[in-house]
DNA sequence: AAAGTATGTGAAACCCTTTACAATAGAACG
DNA sequence: CGTTCTATTGTAAAGGGTTTCACATACTTT
C-alpha cells in the first residue's frame, strides 16, 4: 500500500538504515549513495511516516495547546486566534506542529492533559490561562513535563515554571493611575472571573493606585463577572444603581467593554462625557467600537509567539532553569477617557 | 522508565496480548482476567502509548484542521473560535482529537497537508474555507483522502466531496430582497476576498434579488475587499465618494461591518438614519456594536459540529458517498435597518 | 468414552524508523 | 606484501503496541 523505507531501500539497493541515514542527511553517508537514494525516494513518492518516526525517537515534535474550559463564551474572545497566531508562527518555524485540547470541562481536560503527556502525544504543553489552584498545572509541574503559562502561576513561589505574562499589576495601577489624573476619584473596577490570576493582578493593581491617592476603595466599586458581554452588562446595570454613580469605568477585557458601552448606551449614559472607560488587550476590534475604546494593549500575539518559543527551548534543554518573560504592555488612547471638570458631577 | 503493556503484563502475570485484548475490551477475555489486569494496569500507573498505537492500527485518532492563510487579519475573526469549537465539541465526544495546521502562506499550507496526509498524521482533514480553484482541495480529492469542506467546492460538478455549508445565495438574495420592501433601491455589496466561494454565492444573490425586482445591477456598488476592517472602511470610502450615495449596504460579514460602522460615524453618517446595513454570520460581539447590527445568523456553531460529524463518518466507513449539508440561517433583525421614506433621499 | 465446540491465552509476526554495533573494502603505512 | 585505519554500508534490535494463528482448557453432545 504505502511506500516505506524499505521500498525505497530495495529500489535504491541499500539497506533500510542507508535511507533512514540519508533522510537525515547524516554525513556518513556518500554524496553517490544519497543521490540514489533520494532519486528512488522521488520515483516512489516516498514521505516518512510520522507515527513510526515518533515511536522510534521517542518525541513527536507536537506541542499541545491547552485552552480553557470552552463551556463559556470566554472561548469566541478574538485574543485566542491571536495568541494561537503567536504560538503557530514559533512552532511553525521550527517545525512543530499543534495539538489541540478539545474538552470541555475542566475535568475533561485534566483527563485529556494526561493522555497527551503519558501518551507521549506531544513533547510539550502550552497552557493559555492560568488559574489560581490549576489542577492540570500542577499535574504537569509533578511530572516534571514541558510546559509553559500564558499568565503566571498564583504562588510564584512554586520554583520552576516558565510563563510569559504582562506585567498586569503594573498596567492596571498605571490606567488607574490616569484616570485619577483626569480627575476622576470614583473609580469602578469590572474584573473578569476570579478564578483567574490576571483578574487577581489587576485588582491589586487598581487597590494599589487608589491607596496611593489616598483614595478609600469602596467595595461596591469593584464587581467581577465571567461571562463577556452579558457580564459587562450586568455589571453596568449594578454600578449605575448605586447612588453615587462611578465616573469611569475600568474593564477587564475589550469584549466586554462592548457589552458595557452597549448596556451604558442604551441607559443613554454618554462615554466619554458621563463616563470614561478603559479596558484591557486591545483586540482588532477594539479600535472600532463607537467611541472607540482607550485600551491597553498587551501585545496578544508576543505572549503566544514567546510562549512558544520558551517551551520548545525547554523541551530542546530539559536542563535549563524556567525562565520568565515580561512583555511590554502600552496604553493606547482613544475616544472613551475625558478629563473630569471639577464642579461638574458634583449633583448626582 | 515508562510503564508498558509488558510490565502490566508481567504484574498480572498474562501475555501482552492479553493486556491488549483487556484494553480494548474484547470479549474473548473472561471478566475475572480483565479484573486482574485492569487492577495491574492501575497499580503500575500505564498509560497506552499514542504512537505505538497509531502505528499498529494504521489510525490516529486525530484529525486536520486547515486555516486559511494567516498572513491577514481574517485569522482574528471570531468566526475560527466558533467553528472550531463546534468541530472540536464533535471530536471530543467520538473521541477524535485536533492538529491544526501553522502555515501562514498557502504553499505552506500546502506542504504542510501533504505532510499530514503522506506521513499518516490524522485521519481525515477539515478545510475551514472554501476557495476558488483550491489546490489543497484538489489535492486531497486526488489522494482520495477523507476531508470535508466548510463551504462548498466552486465547481460542485466534482464528484465525492463532502461539505457543509449554508445557503449562502439564498441568504444574499433574501437580505437584498429584505431591503428592497424597505423601499431601497440603491443597495451596495461590500464582498469580501473574490477567492473565496461564500463571496461569489453571496454577490450572486444579490444580484438576482436585484435583476428579480427590475433593478439595474450598478457596478460602483459593487466592491470587494480583503481586509476585515480595512476592507470595511475603505468600502466606505469609495461608496460614500458616488454621486449618487447608496441608501444600503449588505456587508459580507459583522467585523467588517464594524470598520464601516466606525467609518461613517467619523463621517457623520448616521446609521440607520442615513444608511441601513445588513451583514452576515452573527459573531457574539455583533450585538454589541451601536446600534445593535441586523445580520444573519449562518450558526457557525454548527457549521464546524456538522463537518466534525460528516468527516469522521468518512474515516470510519470509508466507501460511504459524499454528503452535503446545509445548515439553516436566519436573518437576526436589530438596529441597522429602515424604511426608506419615499421623497426623503430624492436630494442627494 | 470419543468427538465436537466454545472460550481463554500465549507466541510470534508486524507496523516503520532509528541506532548501536558489525562488517567490508579500499587506502595508507611500514 | 601484510597490517592498521578510515570511510561507508549493512545487520539486528529496540521502540510500544496490535493482531493472527494456534493451542490448551473446559464443557457439551452423542
Amino acid at each position: 500500500m504505502t511506500v516505506t523505507i524499505k521500498d525505497v531501500a530495495k529500489a535504491a539497493s541499500v539497506a533500510p538504515s542507508t535511507v533512514s541515514r540519508v533522510i537525515s542527511d547524516s554525513p556518513r553517508i556518500s554524496d553517490r549513495t544519497k543521490d540514489k537514494v533520494r532519486e528512488a525516494m522521488k520515483q516512489l513518492g516516498y514521505h516518512p511516516n510520522f507515527n513510526a518516526r515518533s515511536l522510534a525517537n521517542q518525541t513527536t515534535k507536537t506541542i499541545g495547546v491547552i485552552m480553557p474550559n470552552s463551556a463559556n463564551k470566554t472561548f469566541q474572545n478574538p485574543f485566542f486566534p491571536e495568541v494561537i497566531r503567536g504560538i503557530s508562527t514559533k512552532a511553525h518555524q521550527l517545525e512543530y506542529g499543534l495539538y489541540l485540547s478539545t474538552g470541555q470541562s475542566d475535568e475533561e481536560i485534566f483527563e485529556e492533559v494526561q493522555h497527551m503527556v503519558q501518551g507521549k502525544r506531544v513533547d510539550g504543553i502550552i497552557l493559555l490561562y492560568s488559574k489560581v489552584n490549576d489542577k492540570v498545572m500542577k499535574y504537569l509541574h509533578e511530572q516534571n513535563f514541558p510546559f509553559t503559562l500564558i499568565g503566571r502561576p498564583y504562588d510564584e513561589t512554586v520554583r520552576g515554571v516558565s510563563y510569559v505574562n504582562n506585567d498586569n499589576f503594573k498596567a492596571a495601577k498605571t490606567v488607574t493611575e490616569y484616570l485619577l489624573l483626569l480627575g476622576h476619584k470614583r473609580i469602578a473596577f469590572v474584573g473578569g472571573n476570579l478564578d483567574y490570576v490576571v483578574t487577581i493582578d489587576h485588582m491589586e493593581g487598581y487597590r494599589r493606585a487608589l491607596n496611593n491617592a489616598g483614595i478609600e476603595v469602596c467595595d461596591d466599586y469593584i464587581v467581577f463577572h465571567e461571562e463577556l458581554q452579558e457580564g459587562g452588562q450586568e455589571a453596568v446595570i449594578d454600578l449605575m444603581s448605586l447612588s453615587e454613580r462611578p465616573t469611569a469605568l475600568i474593564v477587564a477585557d475589550d469584549i466586554m467593554t462592548f457589552g458595557v458601552m452597549r448596556m451604558l448606551s442604551e441607559m443613554e449614559v454618554n462615554v466619554p462625557d458621563d463616563i470614561s472607560i478603559i479596558s484591557f488587550n486591545n483586540v482588532m476590534i477594539s479600535e472600532l467600537s463607537a467611541p472607540p475604546m482607550t485600551t491597553v494593549d498587551i501585545n496578544i500575539y508576543s505572549l503566544g509567539y514567546e510562549a512558544a518559543n520558551l517551551l520548545i527551548d525547554k523541551i530542546l534543554h530539559p536542563n535549563i532553569e524556567a525562565r520568565k518573560i515580561l512583555i511590554p504592555h502600552k496604553m493606547i488612547k482613544r475616544q472613551t477617557c475625558r478629563r473630569l471638570v471639577e464642579s461638574a458631577k458634583k449633583t448626582v
